[in-house]
DNA sequence: TTATATATAATTGTATACAATATACAAATT
DNA sequence: AATTTGTATATTGTATACAATTATATATAA
């Protein structure tokens, strides 16, 4: 009757990879092997093998056949599209289920902002970056199609290697704010067009701040 | 430097399961045993077990841990959510890409459509059955972007089961013939907006009718 | 020196053996 | 009769052995 499955090796080894896929343990575009996996986890080829099919098939790896598995580069034009997918699928979720929107949450992350901006410059960074995280799950979880949902998941993590931190200069820190506050703005005043065109908006400088410094470090 | 590249086992296993089902080989809800397949297929359980994983990940089966495979069978509330979802990506696909949209397809399909009607009720049916088709797959093809490309793939892949044969009433025909039309010619007037909304409404009208009698025979 | 060929090592792909777990059915207990 | 418990069987999960393929290093010829 515990709540706690026993979950398969497969599966542990699936979300371990996972994780440190995703904290950046490995370089893009680096080889996965079998056996190197299998020491650092202490398991056989098996489920090694088979969590890397998962991972494969979440997009977060290349399957290279008979050359094993490498962790998935995108050349640009497929970070635009990838990024540009992401814009999409939020801006859908945004209108389809706009009524659905905690606004509770939603004012108090308003009321944060507002009172971060009264603060200093300096401490507002932090604010900001939770901030983000905070007005896309606000969206996430307003998504009542259970297929819609877990593929925005899906497309989140898969772009979290191409997040910029736009605050990193200082003279950016007002206007990304601004670009906040303009989306949960029009969200409180219930202008769904409004809030989905801040919403794009805020995508679309994202993207390309992104892309003017390609090349360069990428913050994961 | 051939292009057929040494395909896996484990990918053709994969493939013929995937044909297998769509084809309406399994019923749904039953159960997928290893060594079954094995057996049918005369390889070792490893490459099968992959292919399951496979299928899995792409929504076709469910895994159930220490339990096996399951051909999914979706709820009815569920099902509606994966109407509605083809829905949401078509008509998004439509918007985004509407002048990418094949125009010289569109044009012979609308011919065909017209010269279609003159004909009789009975040769209809069929014509509409590939209209249908054609209709999807101009859309579909206008997507410039590999992922919302590949996901709106899957999610007609998914949605296979649970096509209604609308036109097996006779008083439907001219009804879904004028849904079709209306979409059709909305493209090709360039009106994007009369488009979606013409789309939107064709799903609408599609998914109420299977709604309405589920239970009862699927078409596959 | 460069290029090609060949042998060797490393790696992935597949089959199989074994372990862990779940299912089915019968016997025992209440 | 219903419920529980135990045992046999079926099935999935994991490890390992072997086969096939690819990568690497070395040697040889141009």
């Amino acid at each position: 009757m515990s709540g706690i499955k026993h979950l398969s090796l497969s599966e542990e080894v699936y979300s371990r990879l996972m994780r440190k896929i995703l904290d950046g343990n490995f370089t893009e575009g680096s080889r996965l092997r079998e056996e190197i996996l299998c020491r650092e986890l202490g398991v056989s080829r098996t489920p090694v093998r088979e969590a890397l099919i998962r991972l494969a098939r979440e997009g977060v790896l290349e399957q290279i056949p008979r050359r094993g598995c490498v962790l998935r580069k995108l050349p640009p034009e497929e970070i635009e599209e990838l990024l540009r997918y992401r814009c999409l699928l939020e801006c859908l979720v945004l209108r389809e289920y706009f009524d659905l929107i905690d606004r509770e949450k939603c004012r108090a992350l308003d009321a944060k902002l507002d009172k971060a901006v009264k603060k200093g410059e300096k401490e507002l960074r932090g604010v900001l970056l939770s901030a983000d995280e905070e007005l896309h799950e606000l969206i996430t979880l307003s998504c009542h199609n259970s297929f819609l949902a877990k593929e925005l998941k899906r497309v989140q993590l898969l772009c979290r290697p191409y997040r910029v931190l736009r605050c990193a200069e200082a003279e950016n820190t007002s206007s990304i704010l601004k670009e906040r506050q303009h989306i949960i703005k029009a969200v409180l005043s219930g202008d769904a067009g409004k809030a989905e065109t801040a919403l794009s908006t805020h995508f679309e400088k994202s993207r390309r701040y992104y892309l003017r410094d390609k090349g360069t470090k990428i913050t994961s």
